[in-house]
DNA sequence: TGAAATAATGACAACGCTGTCATAGCGTAC
DNA sequence: GTACGCTATGACAGCGTTGTCATTATTTCA
């Protein structure tokens, strides 16, 4: 049995401090503050020697210790709706748990149930007691300018994941909706489709009037018209988008393509043209939008439109992140770009339609 | 304009401390302490004026200093591996912000893609990065010796959340898994099933194991005999539960009802029966396990096991809370019920069926 | 009633870092 | 060579709490 070692030699593991590396480094502990927050006004030569210590110690600084004596938190809240579906939810929260890190920040959670009266009452209660730097916003949360009011009021920073922008230097990412909208509409009619059914979201996601656009600016670049009996209003949930399809082919000339605005309207109205024996896509085409696990799970598979969305949540949140440390950063200018999976539930119209 | 505000009147919001509660209160910063703290020996009367004068302030003591100050760092991580479908996931996460919040506890995520041969790296990078107090993990993490190894030896507490426990002292909390199997499949042979296919899970699921152990009670019970070639392994996804499928429907004499050990699977296996034509649940009938949105969002919605996950997360959670702040707390002793939700995708078999 | 035991309270250092301000070093222009 | 200005570095207070230990009040029991 070893009993002989020494009481200095402690077997609590012991966490290096700033001290350790200044020690090590051979310089006071401020230059080390310096070095590690990357500050000017420390020569080359002492930088690296401070770099090597740290990394020799493999020295973290201490997040609390941080916080107590500096005007930050190092601290993000993400604040989201909490969805039926969280496929979303979850490329976002990847996507800021990833800029998070990178930029040794923490990312903190309220979900929110909508609708909700005391949202308000919530969100600052979560601001203020969880001593924030800043928040992240996604869909459709982003879209609530009571939140933004709040926030401005407080003087939190915060940024969005919607497709609505209004002030200039505001922090938000969108990738080209419409544009995807267009291209799946005009993919439908490529295919033959001449009646081409639309299935709204929800209108206070700022992505719904966009998707809406794309598809009325493809009907218009093919020379079809646009009538109002093929678009009904839907709410991006499952029996929403069930409840609009039923209107839809209860219609005495039904469309031979719907466009859903997102996957789960897009599976309501798959559901709802199979308990009518409608065959898909002999009969009916379907589109979504968001490429959800249920796009590639039901039968037939969803065509449906993919949306970079872990890398629009890390992009805006990393871009918080500089900012809230004090870089002037600019706005993302560019929209990211989305694609169309192309799957079984899209086939040919060989069939000569009637308009409307 | 209100131009002669005093200097005094700073605008910059004050965050009450420590100081300011005792100060009103008359007592020493110290006594504050105390009865923020919950603790003893403070006579009835001093803890009331505190609490008055934390209410009156609105005080809530810094997270930073507390942190700082103490040996506690008022954080849980949860670690958990990156679905693909996030529905458990996202239950477990309910359910695990809301016992932090009520016991002033941060949450903090590590999601971990598997396999991943630098998991133990990663958990411990994690841990001791982020200065934890405990740790939940949620199946299949839970299930995994290495890491439980881990924590073990870094002496951090931690709470599992699968059916599997090996300890005494072990915090863990289980569903009702293999009697909801049994009941699930018991309701099959009520309808009238004979030949009753199984579909197994991923054997790291301590799950897989009592689900398949359920289905073999109720076959037994039922007088029928276990077949191996109705019984198949899976691995919880879409696709593994396609291919099981797709071998048992390959059979000379195929099942008539097909029992998957959760929701994706089952989805797997519609999928496959729609592919050749089959009609469901006329000729087969199909049960899933989880509740999980796709059951509900497929054609025909499926018959499925629903576990009360957020109640499950949020009670060990609560307790891994309790334990760390030194109650000496019994584990759960109780399994919590599940409950099979009847839906389309199950019906009764007239047909007299001849086993295998 | 007085001593001992116990309960209640307080004083103060410590936690590990950053902000502020002082000071040392170092090049440059005259 | 001296004064000036700038860069690089350090000393030290302070952030708001909890832990430790000392002190004071209160109860208990012979």
């Amino acid at each position: 049995m070893k009993n002989t070692v020494p009481p200095d030699t402690q077997p609590k593991l012991k966490v290096p401090t700033i001290f350790d590396v200044a020690k090590l480094a051979g310089v006071s502990i401020k230059t080390v503050s310096r070095v590690i927050n990357l500050e000017s006004n420390v020569r080359a030569s002492t930088r690296e020697k401070v770099e090597e210590a740290v990394e020799a110690l493999d020295y973290r600084p201490n997040a609390a210790a941080r916080v107590l004596s500096g005007k930050r938190f190092y601290v993000i809240g993400l604040i989201y709706e909490n969805p039926n579906e969280f496929s979303y939810m979850q490329k976002v929260l990847n996507g800021a748990l990833k800029a998070c890190e990178a930029g040794g920040y923490t990312l903190l959670l309220l979900p929110v149930t909508l609708p909700n009266p005391d949202l308000i009452d919530d969100v600052q209660r979560f601001v203020s007691q969880s001593r924030l730097d800043g928040v992240v916003l996604p869909a459709p949360l982003g879209d609530f300018s009571e939140i933004q009011r709040l926030l401005n009021e407080l003087d939190i920073p915060y940024a969005r994941i919607t497709p609505k922008s209004e002030a200039d230097d505001d922090l938000s990412v969108q990738c080209h909706d419409e544009q995807a909208s267009f291209d799946v509409t005009q993919f439908l009619i490529e295919q033959g489709h001449r009646r081409l059914g639309f299935i709204k979201g929800d209108p206070i996601h700022g992505a719904t009037e966009h998707r809406y656009r794309g598809y009325i600016r493809a009907l218009q670049a093919a020379g079809i018209g646009l009538h109002s009996e093929f678009v009904r209003d839907g709410m991006f949930s499952f029996e929403s988008g069930k409840t609009a399809a039923r209107a839809l082919l209860d219609l005495r000339e039904p469309p031979t393509a719907i466009v859903a605005s997102n996957d789960d309207m897009a599976a309501g109205t798959i559901f709802e043209a199979r308990e009518r024996g409608l065959s898909i896509p002999g009969d009916l085409s379907v589109v979504g939008f968001d490429d959800t696990p249920i796009a590639s799970h039901i039968w037939p598979p969803l065509t449906t439109v993919r949306q970079p969305i872990v890398e629009m949540a890390e992009a805006i949140t990393s871009l918080l992140i500089r900012r809230l440390k004090g870089d002037k950063v600019a706005p993302l200018d560019q929209p990211f770009a989305c694609h169309v999976v192309t799957r079984a539930s899209t086939g040919i119209r060989a069939a000569q339609d009637d308009l409307p």
